[in-house]
RNA sequence: GGAGAGAUGGCUGAGUGGCCGAAGGCGCACGAUUGGAAAUCGUGUAGACGUUAAUAGCGUCUCGAGGGUUCAAAUCCCUCUCUCUCCGCCA
């Protein structure tokens, strides 16, 4: 959600973001949204100017009436004060009405216009033109056959499709024994790791209202994403960012609170509409999964600099359990419609042979904050806009597959890295039980 | 789930229809006093929006949120949310 005001006084530039990001059809809401925004400002200031003079009149009744008690008189002329306001109501009703209909109007248009993506972010339509920026450990094939994942699970006892499917349906599975241990693992490695950067752990509520959920995410996602509680305002949240971010609504930070650095853990709940595809059975896409995150509300000036070290720290992660990965970046039209910046962190699979998707972060920039009105305040008293940041810490289904694959051996067993023994009850190597 | 009480500025706390954007106190800032400090005294201390060159003025809105009554609402009415207390239930 970008400022109104900005909007105003720079619409070539919003134009130009939006081209860049290939969604033209939203290019007329720029000039809608500028003779809304004119007509609701000449509104405004009319009905103001209708509220002064019945502040005005008001007043005067008031005195009046106190004088009446003395002098009876006065209620005479207190009567035709009143009179004349009430014949101005008609018109002020009418301007607040339409004033309330053009700040809907305006709002709507601008909750779908994008967030000003930053400059260093690439051109292109679709993910297909997302960039590889670099590389972090040696892509390696097996000359082994690697079995697709499940298989692997199963091979350990570890999964169970079959009944998840009978109990809940597609999209959700029972992780059994070392498995199951070993998603944990990984998660309590990932919560200790970002403890150890300095993060605040934090279990946030697992579900939140719709007021929170419109501040964190564009409509789109929202309705692609968001499992609803029946009959109440709630939500599953779809990843911890939206309570996280969703916990500072309506505040303004102290300064010196900032920049504010949490790692939270939650499960999250996605309706993953219009998903398909081979490589997404399994444990790869699933309605519910658990994670670690990470998020930052910083100064608008740092928050390059997080999205630096936030995405290097997924990578410093994968990489202490020796998973190959890369940065790519994500091009402008596969950018979210709140993100200035976003990247993926993608790990090796040598089965496939290319990478894939496990860490996502992205720079909100002030998008979020003033969608939920989180303002920080300065020495000076002046209050702005913070910006938030998220990133994937881990999240464990999908990166077991990356776990499993690269740490399997010839002879169908699993290693268990080093960082991640000693959550394992001290095992070194996962053997399959046939 | 049942019963009750409450929600006012950074905090505390007054205010039951008009001169209340809000007394008093605390805190904070600045100044005076002091060799320096404490104490004391004085002054000032919310946010959003519009207008504007302006963090200057002026205006509008905001006393949990939304709606209503009224010439006029912190104050009266309705709905909702949250907090606290008691009872019940419960991981």
């Amino acid at each position: 959600m970008l400022d109104i005001r900005f909007l105003r006084e720079n619409p070539d530039a919003v134009r130009e973001n939006i081209k860049k990001k290939f969604q033209d059809a939203k290019l007329p809401m720029v000039d809608e949204v500028i003779k809304l925004d004119e007509e609701n400002r000449e509104v405004i200031q009319q009905a103001q100017a209708l509220r002064t003079e019945r502040n005005a009149l008001s007043k005067q009744v008031g005195v009046l009436m106190g004088q009446s008690k003395k002098d009876p008189s006065k209620l005479q002329e207190a009567e035709e004060l009143k009179q004349k306001v009430t014949a101005e109501a008609a018109r002020l009703g009418e301007l607040e009405a339409r004033e309330t209909q053009l700040g809907e109007e305006i709002r709507k248009l601008m909750m779908v216009i994008p967030q000003i993506i930053d400059d260093t972010v690439p051109i292109g339509e679709s993910d297909e033109f997302n960039v590889e920026v670099e590389r972090f450990g040696e892509p390696k094939v097996p000359d082994f056959e690697i079995p697709y994942h499940t298989q692997i699970m199963e091979s350990l006892d570890g999964i169970d499709m079959d009944a998840a499917g009978r109990v809940s349906g597609a999209g959700f599975y029972y992780l059994l024994g070392d498995i199951a241990r070993l998603h944990e693992a990984v998660l309590a490695y990932g919560r200790d790791f970002m403890i150890d950067k300095g993060f605040t752990y934090c279990i946030p509520p697992f579900m939140i209202r719709g007021n929170v959920v419109e501040g964190v995410m564009s409509f789109a996602d929202m309705e692609a994403m968001m499992y609803k509680i029946e009959g109440e305002d709630l939500y599953l949240i779809g990843t911890s960012e939206h309570s996280m971010i969703g916990r500072f609504i309506d505040q303004i930070l102290p300064e010196d609170k900032l920049p504010q650095t949490l790692t939270s853990y939650s499960p999250c709940f996605r309706k993953e509409k219009g998903s398909h595809g081979l490589e997404e059975r399994g444990v790869y896409r699933i309605h519910q999964f658990e994670k670690q995150e990470m998020i930052v509300v910083c100064k608008p000036e740092e928050s390059k600099a997080w999205y630096e070290k936030l995405w290097r720290y997924s990578v410093e992660l994968f990489r202490n359990f020796d998973i190959p990965v890369r940065q790519l970046e994500c091009c402008s039209g596969d950018l979210a419609d709140l993100k200035v910046k976003s990247c993926d962190i993608e790990a090796w699979s040598p089965r496939q042979k290319k990478y894939f998707e496990v860490c996502s972060c992205s720079n909100l920039g002030d998008a979020q904050s003033r969608r939920l009105k989180i303002r920080a305040k300065d020495e000076n008293g002046t209050t702005y806009l913070p910006h938030t940041l998220n990133n994937t810490c881990v999240a464990p289904p999908r990166m077991l597959i990356a776990l499993l694959e690269n740490n399997l051996q010839a002879d169908g067993s699993v290693l268990v890295p080093k960082v991640l023994q000693p959550y394992m009850g001290g095992k070194t190597v996962l053997v399959p039980k046939k």
